[in-house]
DNA sequence: TACGTATTTCATATTAGTTTGAAATAGATG
DNA sequence: CATCTATTTCAAACTAATATGAAATACGTA
């Protein structure tokens, strides 16, 4: 299998015009090159859920959110009361993280009750 | 410990002017009311923390960045020729990363040789 | 039906994150 | 030292996310 240019990817135009180091260069030949790192990542779809997850956990509001869910059920008007913001803004948040599949919720009379997905849990858990 | 009202939370005004459900007001009541959840929750400055991490991962960019370091350690030309973006961009990322501790790096010659962290290591394991 | 409460929706303002390309830096080599 | 390559930095343009408050909706009760 060995090409004149030993050390260097099969049959493609360098990657760099001189060589890389070596020991990036020898692993990178056994992972089948540039084209064999390409060919092991996730699809884009998989890679646009994973990263959509972690947004919707990248603010602090949601983590406290999950925090609270954790502990049990809560309507509204609690989480309100614990992290101390307005309706909308809460509503906003909460929205994302059900869009997300963190959580999900239910009406009771006049309240709506959130609680954490298993989805949601398994994030909980991870902070303790 | 009973009250006048039972089931409200005790010598606190109430969350909602109406009675909001017993199965969650029963729950709160052990959980110590609004003042008891607030007392579990992280400091901010953890939740800060946990949020940011996240956030670091709420790209797709960084994402493949995360599964190609998985594989094994690239220097920054290898990383811009498997993802085919420019290199002020992918830096731009990169620093993300490893600002939020994911990546760290090395310099040998003309290359910077970017890996994994044992953090980064952690949540590209989660990804498979 | 009319009214009160809890929650959401909507439009808009504000802020934060990302992209882009040109210029700067750092190391290697002649 | 001059030059080449790899990478970063910077400022500006662009895009996306969040905050805010007023209005709308949904349910309960009189």
């Amino acid at each position: 299998m060995a090409t004149k240019r030993p050390g260097a990817q099969s049959r493609k135009e360098p990657v760099c015009r001189t060589e890389i180091p070596s020991i990036i260069q020898c692993d990178l030949d056994e992972a089948g090159g540039v084209k064999g790192l390409i060919g092991r990542l996730p699809s884009q779809k998989i890679i646009g859920k994973i990263s959509a997850t972690h947004h919707a956990l990248s603010d602090p509001v949601r983590i406290t959110i999950l925090c609270l869910l954790g502990v049990q059920p809560l309507c509204v008007c609690v989480i309100k009361e614990c992290i101390g913001i307005g309706g909308s803004k809460l509503s906003y948040h909460l929205n994302i993280m059900k869009e997300n599949g963190l959580v999900d919720s239910e009406q009771q009379g006049n309240w709506i009750i959130y609680r954490l997905t298993d989805r949601g849990k398994k994030y909980a858990d991870e902070i303790g």
